[in-house]
DNA sequence: CCTCGCTCATAAGACCAGCTTATGCCCTCA
DNA sequence: TGAGGGCATAAGCTGGTCTTATGAGCGAGG
């Protein structure tokens, strides 16, 4: 039967074929210290643990990760390029825990921020981990909304620090820009426009159904301002992952933030169609009450998103 | 050591605050499907098992992420940011599960690709993941070592396609330039170099001791020329991911690939350092025995490398 | 030369998390 | 008003993973 299951290697979740993040970490840690024993210690686990727990993985990759011998273990080669590679997941889960941090620590944070869904989503964790690098004792709480809502939070002392990204700086708010957006259009691979050689003009991608955020969205703001109020809509759906996940299925061209299909791009799972003759930049703002310039740990986190 | 290591009192470690891989998918497929009992049919568990996976998820990040209702559950705002974090680590799973697989099938691949440690660790699993999703059936195999050892494999009949970073192609190879890489200068946040305003000369790096891969490394050998053969070692490492965890541990300034350094500098744990009068861009170049053109599979790949 | 100290491996048993099956309630729609 | 889809709860089982206890290889130092 097992010889049977080796063919349903396809279906099998990810979950199935993947180490959990203990034993990633627990791989990082025999790559830094050397030694099964003492990565075990440092994660808190007894020395067999450890071993049985390298040695599964190495079963379920189905490649040597490590050369023990009597006075230590060392990467073999495979073992370094695996190695690496759980390390991106390892990132990627860090920054989920402190994003998932910030939004439980709702209340009695030192630091309570608001920003924007784009923000929220693609920038925030790191700039919350790069914080706790700098100042481990920080709490953080983070409460995301649409510009308006960032501006009511900071006027009514909600929130200490905002961020927005839009076209106009809500009223009674101070702010200084800090990185700039781009929306991009974006198709699957297979999609005519993948292969075109000339860029798109602005007539052609307004009278074009595109994949979109709703009415009202930060987003179709932009686009719809950048087109003239024009943009068509294919299909209106209500979140970025959605549309995200719309295009990637083949569904139409789409535009997007470059914010929110970095990853795509880099994966291929969409491709970038150049644009002509229209302005999709937009600014990035971090926001607080005119007059109250940000200190403390306010400060110091919008210095560290001055890159 | 880093000092994460010194403040594991009440921090436990990742794994625990993190859901793992499998409630993560779970979440995305809720997302997507609407339900959390066709999000359970989609991962194959029952209903009972997606709502208690779902309610432990939220009791452990003490958010509400899901809003039930008698006909199909909805994400809440929380919810719909934690679900893009989760997805970040799932893609970052799913590369490393590209490239585990390739690492695997190391004999009877239909492509067996061979690739400098850089691409390897950087580049590829992300080729391969679109790779996957253009041709589902075809199995890729990956070797990997030095410019030499790609040579070498291409040329003995092992590998039917490499690629390789560095000044000079191998002699009976031919080639073409994929993308390029850039060695940037990094340093810690707190270091000096990280509130200069003006680049640095080549001099002032030649002459500044450097957290460098060894002597004959690919990332040695450029840096080496540009300075003219002048580069000081203040540590010397074995791999790119030691040179990288000493450098964020503020040990002092390192050159590293580009491509090395992503994460670290968009999470701000390395600031990159502008330099001027030196040129650290290399190539990256796709390579196979000349004559033989890339075909089929290779073919395939090749073309997704040119974006 | 022997013993200590480090390494890793193996075996046996305890434990706990998460699954399944079996139900019940709620809501909507025909 | 009954069918169907949605979610929650309860009880029991299973399996993976931990711990403790032990053995064996290798190197350094008295």
């Amino acid at each position: 039967m097992s010889e049977v299951e080796g063919q349903r290697e396809h279906t099998a979740s990810l979950a199935h074929r993947v180490p959990d993040l203990a034993a990633l970490e627990l791989l990082l840690a025999v790559a830094r210290l050397g030694s099964l024993g003492a990565a075990a210690r440092e994660v808190g686990i007894t020395q067999p643990a450890a071993s049985s727990r390298i040695r599964s993985m190495e079963r379920q990759l189905g490649v040597a990760l490590v050369d023990r011998s009597p006075r230590g273990s060392r990467l073999t080669d495979a073992g370094a390029l695996v190695t690496d590679w759980a390390r991106r997941v390892v990132e990627a889960a860090a920054a989920f825990d402190a994003g998932a941090r910030a939004l439980r620590d709702r209340r009695d944070s030192r630091l309570r921020v608001a920003a924007s869904m784009t923000i929220a989503e693609y920038l925030l964790p790191g700039w919350l981990l790069a914080l706790h690098a700098a100042r481990p004792d920080t709490a953080v709480s983070l409460l995301a909304g649409n510009s308006a809502k960032v501006a009511e939070l900071l006027l009514s002392g909600e929130a200490d620090l905002g961020f927005v990204e839009g076209l106009s700086v809500p009223t009674g708010l101070d702010s200084v820009v800090i990185a700039h957006d781009r929306l991009i259009v974006v198709t699957a691979p297979g999609h005519p426009w993948a292969r075109r050689r000339r860029p798109l003009g602005a007539e052609e991608l307004a009278a074009t159904p595109l994949i979109l955020r709703e009415r009202g969205s930060g987003t179709r703001q932009v686009l719809d301002a950048a087109l003239g109020g024009l943009a068509r809509p294919l299909i209106e759906l209500s979140s970025t992952t959605a549309v995200k996940a719309s295009a990637v299925s083949g569904a139409g061209p789409s535009v997007l933030s470059e914010l929110a299909v970095g990853e795509e791009l880099s994966m291929r799972r969409l491709v970038s169609i150049p644009v002509e003759d229209v302005s999709l930049r937009r600014d990035l703002r971090a926001v607080w009450p005119k007059g109250h310039r940000p200190t403390g740990p306010a400060r110091e986190l919008l210095s560290l998103t001055r890159g």
